[in-house]
DNA sequence: GATGAATGAGACTTCATTCAT
DNA sequence: AATGAATGAAGTCTCATTCAT
């Protein structure tokens, strides 16, 4: 069996295993409801993944990636003024992305979960990892006067971050929600921390 | 049996599940577990809560009516240059009562709870009632020339909701997080959508 | 709930236990059969043995008990010469007991369990510890000069012990094996170890 | 295919089971434990036996002709004196190979096994196959005079393989144990039974 | 003939809930 | 009104066996 082939069963699980999370909730899906979706029997999934949790953690860890990604490739901006607002504007896209949808609501249950959960800290909570990227980067815009000295980067960073993790919620809880009147909310916020260069 | 008692046995009752569910979630927490920490029996449990599942109602509801609560009282400012500052400064303090925290952490399990199971939503999700009276406000203070029109009300609603829900999910991963300095921070939000009144 | 009722109810858990393990062994006999068996629920069951294995080790360690007592009352006898007649004799009496078949057929599977699980060596092979006490009886036998030094008192405890396990296995096996004649066979190897007084 | 290949197959096979029955024993041990040490797959070990059962069973056969085997090679001494005297010095000196120690672990599991499993008990009881020949052997010596009378051939039978049947668990149990010692204390029993012929 | 991924029945165990006391 | 032993449905996971390659 190659990679590929390998990868792609796991795929396949995982999907599966996002769409029931995001329907019925990390604890009230069965692997039976993961199995049925993935088309697949127990036993299979189990040569993939060796529990439940291990499927769980693999989603949390693909998400978390994901979200350093996003991070990193914003900060890397030489221009530490305008490294936040693209940070900014990738994330929204993300969030506008309605393929991404369920993996949003997963998130949300994720965290829930990390609480209790001390296997997920590392992963989840790495929004800690996030935040001291974040962290960074607000300090390199200070030094080069791009931002605020109001307030210290760390509150800043987790401002920003919770600016965004409270609308992946709101959003979890409102897929209608009106996502471009709150980037206009949320711009407001980055401007009042990092002010546009004037005329 | 008087209504005291009654209110008391309740009371119990609720202290030990959300001690519980802060220590091992919504779904880890038996019944067992919850007894025992109130020092009682299942039957008894069960003559005052017909279900597990009503528990978690119960404490959501209480959560909810607790926050209605915050906001209604910092709303009924009559200056709407202060009501939001007024709102967050009560919020904040909330934040920082240390005896609430477990509570807290609940919440977020709540959220996560919610989003699969249709008989929260009403409760929680009328964050959506919260928003709407946030809402309420900010429009007024737009009109008496408080607040920015540069959004519109419900983006800057939904804005300072998620600057204070994503604090509650990063102060339950991070117990000795920095509470003045997101404080600050948050402040600056708040300064950008209503400047304090100038000289 | 008194202690008399509480080992009625383990009473009950284990007899069903010995009935299924002896009709179907130690892994073909479910939690459903020993529950059927007992006219009980899984639920119930549980609340007495945390586990199948327990109630496994239970089976062993009572029988376990039995032995010891056969042994160290048989060993008891003041004249050594009498001694290891007299538990032959105890032994015997029980090997003719039909209402202790089962047990004795469970023996045999819990002598395999204990072949390759650690958790029933301490308690199945402490056969060792009867050996030890036969160990004991026979060398102050053999300083009385009730028994040959032919052979140390090590190989001969063992020998005794053989004997009846190997008995054990055999009745297992054939339900409705001679007793008396073996016994009287078993009775020639101890006048070979320990010679009966002579006139 | 050579048959010679194939029974290198199968021999393969047979080991790789003996090995995984004696360290984890008949039920734990996996069909893919034994195809990892067997260094196959699954499905070339089903295509050489059709099921677990069938392996359990030809390890069992296996056994067996060698004891048959030993038994009536002892008997096939002329001298009815000496032909107990015989067979146990082949089965001690089989009990003696550190290369069959795996083997007689199994034998125990295999004894259990053939209790609960109508399957085994033609190829593991037929020990009564064995004592049979023994019976016959000491009703030759009985009628020679060279074995005591005092109990009837088939309870002496039954003894003797019981001292050996015996030794095999208390060796399974633990394996560094005298081996001499016990051999000494068995050879009393025959003399017991069969005094050597005197001066 | 061999491979090894897939199957799926069935095992052990948990826990929300009930009800006789 | 309280107790807590009992219930039993349902969950996770295993593993003997099959079959397309």
């Amino acid at each position: 069996m190659t990679e590929a082939t390998a990868e792609q069963r796991r795929r396949r699980i995982l999907d599966a295993a996002v769409d029931c999370f995001a329907e019925r909730g990390l604890h009230a899906t069965t692997m039976q409801d993961i199995c049925r979706r993935a088309d697949t029997s127990p036993g299979a999934v189990y040569s993939w993944y060796p529990s439940k949790e291990s499927i769980i953690d693999a989603i949390a860890a693909e998400r978390h990636e994901h979200e350093i990604h996003l991070l990193a490739t914003a900060l890397a901006d030489p221009d530490p003024r305008t490294a936040l607002h693209s940070f900014l504007d990738a994330y929204f896209e993300w969030l506008s992305d309605p393929s991404e949808r369920l993996r949003r609501r997963v998130s949300v249950q994720v965290w829930a979960e990390s609480l209790v959960n001390d296997r997920l800290q590392p992963t989840v909570q790495e929004g800690i990892g996030q935040r001291s990227l974040a962290w960074d980067g607000i300090r390199a815009a200070q030094a080069a006067g791009a931002v605020t000295t109001a307030a210290d980067a760390d509150g800043m960073a987790r401002l920003v971050l919770a600016v965004l993790q409270g609308f992946i919620l709101q959003q979890a809880w409102e897929p209608d929600i009106d996502i471009e009147g709150y980037r206009r909310a949320a711009n407001l916020v980055v401007d009042a921390l990092a002010p546009p260069p004037g005329p």
